[in-house]
DNA sequence: TGGCTATTTGGCATTATAGCCAATTACTTG
DNA sequence: CAAGTAATTGGCTATAATGCCAAATAGCCA
């Protein structure tokens, strides 16, 4: 465990691997469909009206998603049919908004205080 | 709370602020940086020794993670210290990890009952 | 003040992302 | 098989992110 002077070159992979599953949340749209998912699984047509860009914009993010692991594809008849594969993901929101809750926090302080920055 | 055909027209401003801090932590180096973060504050000559890139390049990096509120900076004497400011980002390494092991396990299984995808 | 160290900023080339349209594939049903 | 619906892929342009170097700033100490 001794992570005296620990250099990036050495686990550099082991990030590398991390940041590509962030990568692949760290999108508006994309969150938007894991938000939707986490109540019930989808089929592109779906996520598609309710996202409101070309269903080929649309494929390609949950394509995105699914390359890193994050969602799960099935087809069923016509549609495919996609659903969250690691709920876990969910957890990430309520940090964000802490952080999302900080930066308000701060802004109002700055301005009440005078200008902080 | 009815997410009946709820439209991301509507919540994009808020998937966007999401989506930003998101983004900010999507980075092999700033995973990084936010893992050195989480044992004690560094300086940036600390983090760039650490690192081995240019320490403007180190320093663009602490700047996004400053914009984005997920760390903060302290100025004594000739040194810029970095800390983390909401240490929950922590929680999404166990998750981050949890999917790269579901899509190992993944990656096994195909391996072994012939060929996935 | 002048020099020194630590950090930030500006500028630029390189690469990666996003999103649209058009074309293609996959499946179902008449 | 033909036609129709659902989704994916290829291609392209526009925009954003990276990372280096060089130059500018900021604080400390002779």
């Amino acid at each position: 465990m001794s992570n005296v002077s620990m250099k990036f070159g050495d686990v550099a992979e082991r990030y590398d691997a991390r940041a590509r599953v962030l990568k692949a949340l760290a999108h508006p749209t994309r969150l938007f469909i894991v938000d939707r998912l986490s109540e019930r699984e989808h089929c592109v047509g779906e996520l598609t009206e309710a996202i409101g860009a070309d269903t080929s914009t649309v494929s390609k993010h949950l394509s995105v998603l699914k390359s890193a692991g994050i969602v799960s594809d099935e087809k069923r008849g016509l549609t495919v049919n996609y659903s969250l594969r690691v709920p876990c993901v969910l957890n990430f929101f309520g940090c964000v908004e802490a952080v999302l809750q900080a930066n308000a926090d701060e802004q109002m302080r700055a301005l009440r205080c005078g200008t902080g920055e």
